[in-house]
DNA sequence: CTGAAAGCGCTTACAG
DNA sequence: CTGAAAGCGCTTACAG
């Protein structure tokens, strides 16, 4: 079924069903509710590839999520909290505006020519990136190919240092930097000194500003950043699981344990409790994200909560605008963390 | 840039670079390496809209998980245990082929015209439904069009009761039946005689199934089906909780409870844990599913593994043989459960 | 208000 | 081996 046979049925032109289609308003009611009805009768749809070619947009926008260190079990990445939640909320929102979302990964840098191509190959009518090692040199060819790019977590400084036409970009962070001060004046409040960190991939920017934020609170506060109370990691447990049995047998242990995400607090508990070491009593544990995990562990987690309702909602707006306004300025959205404070902090036994 | 700049540069034709961009075997070497050249120099990408338009498929297949029932906080789907891993595989087993996937969630009656579109629209080669209340009309609907579909979780007998064309559509089912006699047979080992069951939805075939199964495990080895130890659910943990806390006051508690999934069976813990009911020195709980939530709770949660990794993978290459075959039998697939013992169950204190 | 026609960017018989 | 031409199913100036 074509536009061409509802002409016929209805006994008009192809123009005139294109233009019932699309709601010209110089279509009278009368020839609009012939065509209408025969489009009913017979659950006619007009060819999305048809449309598209000449000249409507897709309706579909792009939601490509960048996961590429996190190795072996890489395929697990919408398990991760910090994706599922995102590609959730992003269907969603788009659903409820009428638009489909194509979804990719990036595993390899390879897989980032899939996604130039579902631009290039004009799939999409934007897209947005979420996930760590955006590569600058990527973003910088999307931009150039003016297709609308909504980034989700990105260090604006780098955008600006390269320059780049910022006209169909718009980014969306949250303020990690802020939550890890609360966080951290929290467990100074309750009384702790000997603050520890487990650092997230410091390749990415919410790994550097949570390791920035706990390192300049510390120093605001007085307090000492101790290199062995400083834990490398990369987000993932397995990373946090490591160290801490590390820090375990060095046989001094922090008072307080302020872990770059959920994943790898949750780990650390694991690790600590495993060697008899308990939380809050022995040593306090914060975390990062409010993942689900963290209110279903026990003790309960005290983790700070990000606002990926916020982010992706407003990544899915913004990139909805972005599309329909052709061209709109360069714009950046930050939405604020919060401290959930559950059970696993208490001060410190003297 | 379009074909016919490609072929200007290349000094040939756009079928020449049509052939060359589709690997036809009638072009030599050297007018193939001439124009994949030009290609590569322009970056260029066929239109993805045009090459459909012309015949060539679209290589995207569509992803539609139903959610109806699943009230106010219907949108955390895809942190739903079930769903997120489905997702993920499946978006990750179709990128690794080539293929997009266009992803829809179905809240309401009204979505499904939305995915019905996205099939009349022809946007995408076929299609997985996965998720409870697959509407046997809208099925039946989806068949009648030959679109290639694929069932995950699907009652056959439905479908056989239906009669319909079955060209075109796969079912892909884990063993949920035999899943749970294998937990029910593994707490009767354990010397459990009062056992119960927290039910899921049963308007979903495993729902039914797991249902079924216990009934008929319990029937089988002589114990009784006691009314009050057979609690209503609907796979969430609000029901779940809000069941156990009755139990709980009517006074008389089973030795061991079968929760149709692992949700339920988390939420059943904490219900039971807040009440001094300890698990499980007092009572034993197993789950269905395997979440990541289950070997992260404290006790770790002994459930039946859902092959959801099967299942996913199956799905899609399933609905990629049936978009470039034409045409194929219809078939099932039925992957096996496992049952993985943990923590929470143990003999009963007699 | 409405139709004929051009055009969107490809693919693929067809003819040579 | 290769080009000219028709066709895929729409939309949209253009002309009336």
């Amino acid at each position: 079924m074509r536009s061409e046979d509802i002409a016929k049925l209805a006994g008009v032109s192809r123009s005139t069903v294109s233009r019932v289609i699309n709601n010209y308003p110089n279509v009278p009611a009368a020839t609009r509710d012939k065509v209408l009805k025969v489009i009913e009768q017979h659950h006619y749809e007009p060819n999305s590839f048809a449309r598209a070619l000449a000249g409507k947009s897709t309706d579909t926008i792009g939601l490509f999520a960048i996961s590429m260190n996190e190795n072996a079990d890489a395929s697990r990445i919408y398990q991760n909290s910090y994706f599922a939640p995102i590609v959730d909320l992003v269907v969603d929102t788009a659903n409820a505006q009428g638009f489909y979302v194509l979804i990719h990964t990036i595993y390899s840098p390879g897989d980032f020519q899939k996604v130039k191509q579902a631009f290039l190959q004009k799939r999409i009518d934007g897209g947005i990136l979420v996930g760590t090692q955006k590569d600058i040199n990527f973003v910088s060819d999307m931009v150039g190919h003016g297709a609308p790019l909504v980034l989700i977590d990105y260090d604006i400084t780098e955008i600006i240092a390269e320059r780049l036409d910022k006209n169909h970009l718009s980014i969306i962070n949250s303020r990690d930097y802020e939550g890890t001060v609360e966080a951290i004046e929290y467990l100074i409040k309750l009384g702790h000194r000997e603050i520890g960190i487990i650092k997230g991939r410091m390749s990415t920017f919410s790994g550097r500003e949570r390791y920035l934020a706990y390192e300049s609170t510390m120093m605001k506060h007085g307090l000492p950043i101790l290199d062995n109370f400083v834990l490398a990691g990369d987000f993932l447990k397995e990373s946090a699981y490591r160290e801490v049995l590390n820090l375990l047998h060095s046989g001094k242990l922090p008072t307080a344990l302020f872990c770059s995400n959920d994943a790898m607090a949750v780990s650390a508990m694991e690790a600590l409790m495993e060697h008899g070491v308990h939380v809050p009593d022995d040593i306090s544990i914060v975390g990062f994200d409010d993942a689900l995990l963290a209110s279903h562990v026990s003790p309960k987690l005290t983790t700070v909560r990000l606002p990926i309702d916020d982010m992706s909602k407003a990544a899915v707006e913004k990139i909805i605008e972005l599309c329909q306004s052709g061209q709109s300025a360069f714009s950046t959205a930050s939405f604020p963390t919060r401290l959930v404070v559950r059970d696993s902090c208490k001060t410190p036994a003297i």
